[in-house]
Order: structure tokens, then sequence, then C-alpha cells
DNA sequence: ACCGTGATGTACCAAACGGTACAGCTACCA
DNA sequence: TGGTAGCTGTACCGTTTGGTACATCACGGT
């Protein structure tokens, strides 16, 4: 086995960088909380950013692996909106949460290690999702923008229920927008939209 | 007028954070760039996190005040979601709102400096946008998690669109939520869920 | 027995960091 | 005119940073 040990170091720096983040951390300090020296990170990623590509790719793997273990087992969109949430917002999913919007903020900075991330973090979802909302019924024209909308509450409520923990506030919203998602083929009781 | 060097130095921090972000941003470097010195820095704010501080408080204060001027001027919930989101999807507050998102990681570490934000960032708004859906006709039970699910797709749609660029995809998803937002005291189609 | 390869410890580097002591400067008020 | 309060530049402090040179160790193949 040619990349164990890397493999196994890499593991550690994840789950050290979920829980304190890694803005203010130096290679020192993780070196030191995963309990190896600084040179083996630098020997085994070759710089700072180095090691940040590393983890950005696994988190972009492990993502990958959720959305894709993601099937539905229901043609009831309400249903299946409800099952997403409650996937994603389990409480032990948090950590990698915190981590993955630290990372997100860094990306709209531009930072360049991040370039990856910025290229897969809306489209990554936006594809499967819109197939699933397909296959659920919705026309191809609603599918799409219903994807992209969902994704987007999704990131929002977990925006606020890591920083509230009002698990019960953030669940209900949830529901609201798992009962409107369902009404997305139905036709309006008002003429369409003036202008 | 006392605290006028202070208030000026301030603003030109805040200018630059939000072009290019404070986490790998240093005294020295920021001092610079805004033309004065590290030892300026320090003087009028103590040390670091006090010039966090101060750029935290100093932008709740304007969020406050862009909330308090989202006067509704309708009594369409549609039209008053498309209005809301047309004043934050404004390309020229994009940099105040990566500098948002960016204090928004660093909050969710739980950085002291953020205590402030942290408290504030989902109540400072679900309050009046609760205010302001109940004045729209919503029942109370309706209006609280309405406005809930409406700043997380706010919030949501705005990380998509710093993230992407792509005005029209996530304006149209947009337009799908202002759509879906008034049937919400619509009475279903389908019976109460099961369970 | 030998050697090469991956892994590791020690010890160091120049640069930059946050922060501060101290000496001035300007300007207004008595 | 003489302070006194706010502001600023210089020059420094000890510490930490990312990164590296070098010597060593464990060990599997030959």
């Amino acid at each position: 086995m040619s990349g164990t040990a890397k493999q196994t170091l890499l593991e550690r720096c994840l789950q050290h960088l979920q829980e304190v983040g890694f803005s203010d951390l130096s290679m020192r300090e993780l070196a030191a909380a995963i309990g190896t020296s600084h040179r083996m990170l630098h020997y085994h990623f070759g710089s700072r950013d180095g090691l940040l590509v590393e983890i950005v790719n696994l988190m972009e793997a492990r993502q990958r692996a959720a959305l894709a273990a993601l099937e539905a087992d229901t043609s009831d969109l309400t249903e299946l909106s409800r099952a997403f949430w409650k996937r994603v917002s389990d409480p032990a999913l948090a950590p990698a949460e915190r981590l993955f919007f630290e990372i997100y903020a860094h990306a709209l900075n531009g930072r360049p290690w991040t370039a990856g991330f910025r290229e897969s973090v809306v489209t990554a979802w936006t594809g499967p999702v819109t197939d699933m909302l397909t296959r659920h019924g919705l026309p191809p024209r609603q599918a799409g923008r219903a994807a992209r909308l969902s994704l987007a509450v999704g990131r929002g409520l977990l925006l606020d229920l890591l920083a509230t923990g009002d698990q019960a506030a953030v669940d209900d919203a949830a529901e609201l927008f798992a009962e409107l998602i369902a009404r997305v083929e139905e036709p309006r009781d008002t003429p369409p939209s003036p202008r």
C-alpha cells in the first residue's frame, strides 16, 4: 500500500478542520493537534495550499457520494423534499457543513486553491437534482429552476440551523417548503403576472 | 468632531475588506492598502479583533437600515418577494455580501469577536419579515415559518449567485419562489400528509 | 548483507506577525 | 503663552509563520 500514511494523515486533518476551522489554523497547530509534526504535513502535501486542495477534493468526493446515495423511494415531491432535508439536517453532519461554508467563503474571495470547488459547488448538485425532479414528473422547464431553488433552500436553512441551533423552527420552515414544492406544476388561481 | 478620524479609517477598512476579505489579511497589509500605518489601526481599534468587532457592528447597522428601508408598496406577496430579491441581488451589494458570508463562516466556528453577529444574524431578519408578511395578510401561524423560509431562500440564492455569477438562472429560481410564496395560505388539493 | 525508497526527527531560515514604547506633532482652549 | 488632548511616525519587542536542509530510521527486495 503506497498512499496509506498520507491518506490516514489527510483523514485526521479533515476531522480536525471540521472541529475548529482552518482560517486561523497554522500548519504547526494542526500537526500538533493530530499528533504529528508540521514537517510531515509539508512532506506529504507540499504546502499549506496543497493540503487545502486535497481537503477540498476529499470533501467533494464525499458530497458526490452522499448525493448519489440519495435515491428516491417515493414519487411524491413533498416526501422527497422531506427526506432530503432529514438527511442533510442530521446533526452528525454539522461539522462537515461548517467546514463547507468556510471553504465557500474563501472561494467567494477567489482563493486559488478553491478553483475546483468554485466550479462544482452549484452544478454538481443542480444536475442530479434536476434529473431527480424530472423523474418525479416535473416538466423539464420547471425541474431546472426547482432544483436550483431547492439547493438554495437547503443551504439557506442549513446556515440558519448552524447559527441558531433552532432545530424546530428550521424544520418547520423546511416543512413549509416541502408543501410548496409539490405545487410547482399546479395551475395558478391568478392570471399570469402583469407587465 | 471627535470620532471623525476613526470613522474615516473604519470606512476605508470596510471597503477594502469587502474587496479582498480579511481571513488572510494582516493589519500591516490592510493598513498599507488604505494608505495608513498598522500603528494607526492599533491606536484606534486596539487590536485586530477590536477592528473586526467594529466592522461587524457597522455592517449590522447598515443591514438594519437596509431592512427598515424595505417598506412595502404592494399587498401582493409575489410582488413583495420579487421586490425583495431585486434589492438584495443588486450587483453593487455583492462585495458586502461576500464579506457577510465570510463573517458568517467565522461565526459558525465560534470566534469570540462574532458574538454579536451570531445573535442577530437570523433574528434581526425573521422578526421584521414576519411582521411584514402578517401585514400582507398571512395568518401568524404561517407568517413566522414563511419568513424563515424566505430568509433562507434569499441567502441560499445569494450564495449561488456569488459563486456562479449566473444571474439569469438564479433570478429564475427566485421567480419560482415568488410564485410559490403566494400559495402559502391556499388550501391544498391533497389531504393533509399521512402519519 | 546490501541498498533504495518512503517516512520521520531536529534544527534551522528569513519573513512576517500582533502589539507597544516613546518621542514628536498639530491644534484648540484657557 | 502655555498647556493638554488627539493623532502620527519610527523603531523595536518576542513569537510564530511557511518552508527547507540534512541526517536518520525502518524495511522490503535482491
